[in-house]
DNA sequence: ATTATATTAGACCGGTCGGTTTAATACGTG
DNA sequence: CACGTATTAAACCGACCGGTCTAATATAAT
């Protein structure tokens, strides 16, 4: 009973590590099974529907990963922009460490089967729901309007994600660094 | 003379397009040829370096295509956040129309190969960082010091490839109407 | 011990990938 | 016209792709 989740389990964390990496069609099954060395038919096992089915449950995982990482971050900070600036600081640390590459978690997947795979898409349209809703729950706490908090989750998750692709192709922290900084600025109310 | 400009041309419009859509490896170089009706001695007689040097081209082509495409806005706007504002809402115009598909214009293939091709890496940083100068331009020309028309730049430039990723994977505008329905109250000056 | 089941192992498949090669053909120029 | 170059054409290559299949092997229940 161990033994086969820590099979399927590490099929999957060594999916989702790579998909993050390099995209979907940048990463053959044979990578992830040398990687993981797990054999070919424990795969087919598992995912009977083969690398799409393995890629849908990769998605989850990374959902539920970076839904914790937002999570405790944001149960440190009380005021909601202080902590979406805490989450983005502690994004260019986590970014920086070479040994865990994060990669651009759901967006390498999303921007290239969002027109071919309809699970996929699927998937990580629920992922990024998620991770705006986490985003929004925040402001809704600190007694912000719904639409409000809808519309500052949309912003903060765009922003972050462009922010991220930004980042890895400038090979450089500071376009991730500048959005932290500007945060407050960005989400402080104004008039009304 | 003109033959020859017409299928190298073709072969570059063909890539970027298809780049676009479905990314790096989502593209064979057999589907660029049948789409484009040229044979595969053509491209490697203009491309010598082959697909990576024709996905090169193409990056500097679309590069150049969305700075036109921003250009063409910014001038009939003075004020730069409406400016910004309506480029968004004609991006989502845009997007709309399905008969030209837009895609990711450079983000699908830069999050694929930003750490596995140099030479790709590089040229879409350098289209990023074009098109970060001329949102940058616009705020200096409107009085902005160099710093804040700096970070503004990486500022818009992040959450609008946030906000295409986020509407291409939700298969609807609402990501992106929102942005634009927000940039006033994100961009508006308030102390200082 | 026996049986049923879950899992591992990897050879194998047809298809497609990017890329190479060679020969034919069009074309510009003297 | 003749000649050298630019271009087209497609057969072909080895490598790798995702996926299938069958047999061996653990594992658990009776």
């Amino acid at each position: 009973m161990t033994k086969k989740l820590n099979t399927k389990g590490m099929l999957i964390e060594t999916a989702s590590r790579l998909f993050r990496m390099r995209g979907y069609d940048g990463v053959g099954l044979n990578d992830i099974l040398k990687e993981s060395g797990i054999p070919k038919g424990s795969l087919y096992h598992y995912f009977p529907e083969g690398k799409e089915g393995l890629a849908v449950e990769a998605i989850r995982h990374t959902k539920g990963v970076v839904i914790g990482f937002i999570e405790e971050v944001f149960e440190r900070t009380e005021d909601p922009i202080k902590a979406v600036q805490n989450h983005i600081c502690e994004l260019v640390e986590v970014m920086r460490d070479e040994k865990e590459p994060v990669g651009f978690p759901i967006g390498a997947i999303a921007s290239e089967k969002h027109s071919t795979s309809e699970p996929i898409r699927k998937a990580c349209h629920s992922a990024f729901e998620e991770w705006k809703e986490t985003y929004s729950r925040k402001f809704i706490r600190a007694g912000y309007s719904e639409k409000q908090a809808e519309d500052l989750g949309i912003i903060i998750l765009a922003v972050i994600e462009g922010g991220i692709l930004l980042s890895l192709t400038a090979k450089s922290d500071k376009p991730l660094r500048v959005i932290a900084e500007q945060i407050p600025m960005l989400l402080a109310k104004k008039s009304g």
